[in-house]
DNA sequence: TTTTTTATACGATAATTGTCGTACTTTAAC
DNA sequence: GTTAAAGTACGACAATTATCGTATAAAAAA
């Protein structure tokens, strides 16, 4: 569908602050990037617009105030974005990827309870 | 340490051949680059010459034929990426990611087992 | 109504990336 | 000794990215 080309690493900003929140002007947008970092609000209009162009948004033009919507899924990116990822950087290794990012240090306990009972879940499969 | 710029996409290509084989001639490195995708010779000598300049990689030139080394460190790159990438696309949660990377392959029981082991290990370590 | 704010449109630009051709040098083959 | 092969050096290039300034229109405020 729109898996012409990969959002860049500024565009997944973008996308991920649509993802959260649905469909945005870009005044919204710039005011959460700012948060993390120095952006000028022109800049961030013309990223949103070329993103529309690339096809990851779509917007709504009927207000003088542009909404954009992410119309690219945001499992399916993540998905495109590990595979690669333990293909160049963990040598094909699935697993070496999943431990390093259990050892990051915002997993939480909560989090590493969940996953063991998701491992368990598997092993119960195997059998 | 060399933490100035992170590596882009093709360079880690080249790094990973390096932290996998060692010390490496460009004619090497070009060979299993060629195994994934067409590449011409001087584009990874380039390459490799501009990852040098960067504090990537170490040559030694002592022969006619240079050999290159790695002298950043796998381990740290890989949890700077992955840092970064649980960051811009999983919304800050490392689950998600460990998740997704367990699902992209079916992990041996003696993989599900390892990985209960570290995570059992990390709680401790939480504590 | 005038002025100020807030929006989009658009073009220019610097930096980076990946790419490759050409030149030159050294070694090996003939 | 000449030729061919294999290496490095270096510069140029198109494409992409991220950035921002300026122009202009619309709305709100004064």
């Amino acid at each position: 569908m729109n898996k012409e080309k990969k959002p860049t690493e500024a565009e997944l900003e973008v996308l991920q602050i649509l993802w959260e929140h649905g469909p945005c002007s870009v005044r919204f947008v710039n005011t959460e990037l700012s948060k993390n970092r120095e952006v000028v609000y022109t800049t961030t209009l013309k990223m949103m617009q070329v993103m529309a162009e690339k096809g990851f948004l779509q917007r709504d033009t009927s207000q003088r105030t542009h909404l954009y919507e992410a119309i690219i899924d945001e499992k399916a990116v993540q998905e495109d974005i590990v595979d690669k990822l333990v293909d160049t950087v963990f040598r094909g290794s699935p697993l070496k990827l999943a431990m390093q990012a259990l050892g990051h240090e915002k997993a939480s306990a909560k989090d590493l309870a969940e996953i063991k009972k998701i491992i368990e879940k598997l092993e119960k499969d195997k059998q």
